[in-house]
DNA sequence: ATAATAAAAGACCGTTCGGTCTATTTTTAG
DNA sequence: CTAAAAATAGACCGAACGGTCTTTTATTAT
């Protein structure tokens, strides 16, 4: 018996392979639509390979969650990294919102968060705890950025993230339900626009 | 046999109260998570009672979209009407949205609006009508109000109803998550600010 | 009151659900 | 290569699912 070092024992690279290959059918079925039937089908395994790896339909979607949030989580903190100012970084992330790309089903956040909220209290702590994240990132870069000048003192950066937060929360569910991106774009432009209110470099024009 | 005229035919009775029982918990639960079990237990009817009146469960969660959303509706029609300037139209919606009231189990536009972007064309489609309507409501007051010089004409009527439905159901989303009303608060406090900047009653300041 | 009609009851149907368990296969250590 | 161990297959389970259908109960017009 390898004692678990360096490698991933087979039982752990199968538990991966299930979350990843069912996380995008749960985010888009949500967690009560999704059927032992639709894991099976998608991995190719069946009940004894995943209950093998899992206690229950429960615990796969809240691993689902998991690596689905943290990998929004990654592909955000890329962007933010590839940005040299406050800036850039911010419309790294709008960048990311406006685009069709996003994660597979929609916002994890938006679908989790609204079906797991009265039902599923782990869920919704993790939940909660991903959305805090989502709003310290950008808070910090507001943060950063009046620290070394680049944006006014005056930004108040906690109510901004969470202004930010609920508007491309509101607008991921309006594209969804519209199939339409142009609410989104407008909802990218009022971000932009108040936050250029605050940048130093531009004109600190007052209309 | 009464050809339907003032009265209500019992089935119709029926249907309806089986509507107006079952509409909470499907908001609540999702329609995929409601089974006709809750439906009996809330309805205190039976399976035959409940298919005498419907064909099928989608068509009892689409008629309690249809409830929720028409009742959501008349309650902020409501608070508009009662409203005697736009500003007083704008805060008594924004007060509704605030306040702990909300329809039971949350707002069905997000709830369904999740829910059904996949899996349910024709709610799908009731939820877009209701959203747009949503947000004519808001602009028809803004176009108003810019028309009888309470707001200045700057304001963009159409931008501003769509960055206001999307604050609102982003804040409703956390609000849920957290069960916290903090950055709901923070939402309105920040869409009364801007609002106010557009005000022609108040100074006309700059900063 | 009664006969015709409408509505609700609830047993019943096949299917699918999440989950268990043993047999078999695959992997791995020696 | 072989024996021990780990992992997967898939038959099986009871419960719950959505939905049907016949019987019984309410309603209603006469």
């Amino acid at each position: 018996m390898n004692f678990y070092g360096g490698t991933m024992t087979k039982a752990e690279q199968t538990r991966q392979f299930i979350i990843e290959k069912s996380a995008p059918i749960v985010n888009k079925k949500g967690m009560a639509a999704t059927s032992l039937t639709d894991i099976m089908d998608v991995t190719r395994l069946t009940k004894g390979g995943i209950y093998g790896n899992f206690d229950s339909k429960d615990e796969i979607c809240q691993a689902a969650f998991g690596h689905l949030s943290g990998q929004l989580a990654a592909y955000l903190d890329q962007r933010v990294s590839k940005g040299r100012s406050a800036k850039e970084k911010l419309y790294n992330i709008l960048a990311f919102y406006e685009g069709r790309e996003q994660v597979e089903g929609g916002c994890p956040l938006l679908n989790f968060g609204v079906e797991a909220d009265d039902t599923h209290p782990v869920v919704r702590d993790m939940v909660k705890r991903a959305i805090l994240n989502a709003q310290r990132r950008i808070a910090a870069i507001m943060q950063a950025g009046i620290a070394n000048g680049e944006i006014a003192a005056e930004l108040d950066a906690e109510a901004f993230s969470v202004k930010l937060f609920a508007l491309l929360e509101g607008a991921i569910l309006v594209r969804r339900v519209m199939r339409d991106n142009t609410q989104m774009r407008m909802v990218v432009a009022a971000i932009k626009s108040e936050f250029e209110r605050y940048l130093m470099t531009s004109a600190p024009s007052s209309s």
